[in-house]
DNA sequence: CGCGCGATTGATTCGGCTCAATAACTGTGG
DNA sequence: CCACAGTTATTGAGCCGAATCAATCGCGCG
């Protein structure tokens, strides 16, 4: 990966600040934000890190996808969640001083900022609006790992991929044509809905045969949302 | 629930508070601390609150046990964690000003210590190291959802059975007979390890012929925790 | 244009859930 | 201290959702 500072925008107008964690950072410690980072890139499916290793700080996306998970005893990826621009990633393994709990890797071609962890520590210290912003970050992540566990240990196949489905459109969008604005493999969606490749195809199929999805090759639409969300008993 | 300033004594001595997240308050934050807390008291099997709630503050446990769950669509408790003496909890709502995403009730008889969250923010912006404790803790408790996620969605019950043994000893610990400190039904084991109350004891039965725990009555005794560790594939 | 991975479909197996019937235990009041 | 009532625990039988295994198809890419 090739770091540099010249390759990205500087953070002060970065299209993503002002939704990201560093919305309310003030104009000297965006500077000094702008002077510590780097700037790096990945392409489709290169690890940006790996769990059990230790960063030297955080990544802030500047575009692209990006998967976090978790290999599973017998080596089976478990995607947790996913991360797209303007999102902070790695920040939790740096907080807690404890060694990445996810790997994350690059669903396309991904460019990155990387801030020293001595920057969190330094604004920490000093702008209590990031800290808050921090904290809601992070404590908003464990109530919706909550909701995934009660949803993984109670729900069927079938409900999880309705809610995935939703989850995704949540997360990335649509695109022009209406289709979901991100790139899965079978296996990938499974992977996060928690079951087998071949139980994700045979229940998009059969959505696709009740009308609440169109499906055109890897790409997905999804025609009925509210059906998926009854499907998928899906509240919130 | 009875609320008073006096039944329990005040956070400057109390025996938890150095394992805690107040652990690095100082000597007057403590003293605004004793002033501005509250104590109540629930029985067993009572609610401390429930989700979707909001709390005008936390709650640090003095002693007794509990049990933090969500319902599922169905109206199924699944347990996320434990929480004991010395645990705050509540904080992450108040935290990301959302609404409570778990219930928590009384496993035995609790005592507890509320504080209001104004406390909280304003010692936030004080004090860094309580800041960086209290994150370290949030993120910490992420990283272990993680985990939970990858258990349901890849190990099966008899693996998750045996990790959960490990952790309600590694919670709770022992009694000097070596019996569990912690009194479940097999109903709440169930909703922990998501999974149905029969299956549960089905597997404790087995456990119990192949010679790794002994049962009397609700009370579980850990008699080879290393054969645990190999059945339910636990690494860390 | 062919190669190879990913997608699909079908057949089969099986872990684990549900339902049902006792048994054992907890704690409560007399 | 005992009996009773209501839980909670246990055990068995049967079923079903979902995983696995196997084979073929088809698209995307070099």
């Amino acid at each position: 990966m090739k770091m540099s500072k010249t390759t990205l925008p500087n953070c002060q107008n970065c299209s993503h600040r002002t939704q990201s964690v560093f919305a309310d950072l003030r104009k000297n410690e965006l500077e000094e934000l702008s002077a510590q980072k780097s700037c790096g890139f990945f392409k489709k499916g290169q690890y940006i890190f790996q769990e059990n290793s230790r960063l030297p700080g955080v990544y802030c996306i500047h575009s692209g996808k990006i998967k976090m998970f978790r290999m599973g005893p017998e080596g089976k990826e478990q995607i947790i969640r996913f991360a797209k621009a303007g999102d902070m990633i790695g920040y939790k393994s740096i907080l807690s001083d404890e060694p990445l709990s996810v790997s994350a890797a690059a669903l396309d071609d991904v460019s990155v900022c990387f801030v020293p962890k001595q920057f969190l520590f330094d604004t920490l210290s000093i702008n209590n609006m990031f800290t808050r912003k921090l904290m809601e970050v992070a404590c908003h992540e464990i109530g919706e790992a909550n909701k995934i566990i009660t949803n993984l240990a109670q729900k069927t196949v079938r409900e999880r991929l309705a809610e995935v489905l939703l989850i995704l459109k949540e997360t990335f969008g649509e695109d022009n044509e209406g289709f979901l604005e991100v790139k899965l493999t079978r296996e990938e969606i499974a992977s996060f809905v928690g079951t087998a490749t071949e139980s994700v195809i045979r229940l998009l199929s059969e959505f696709k045969k009740d009308g609440f999805i169109e499906l055109k090759g890897r790409r997905i639409k999804i025609l009925q949302a509210n059906q998926l969300t009854i499907v998928g008993n899906v509240f919130d």
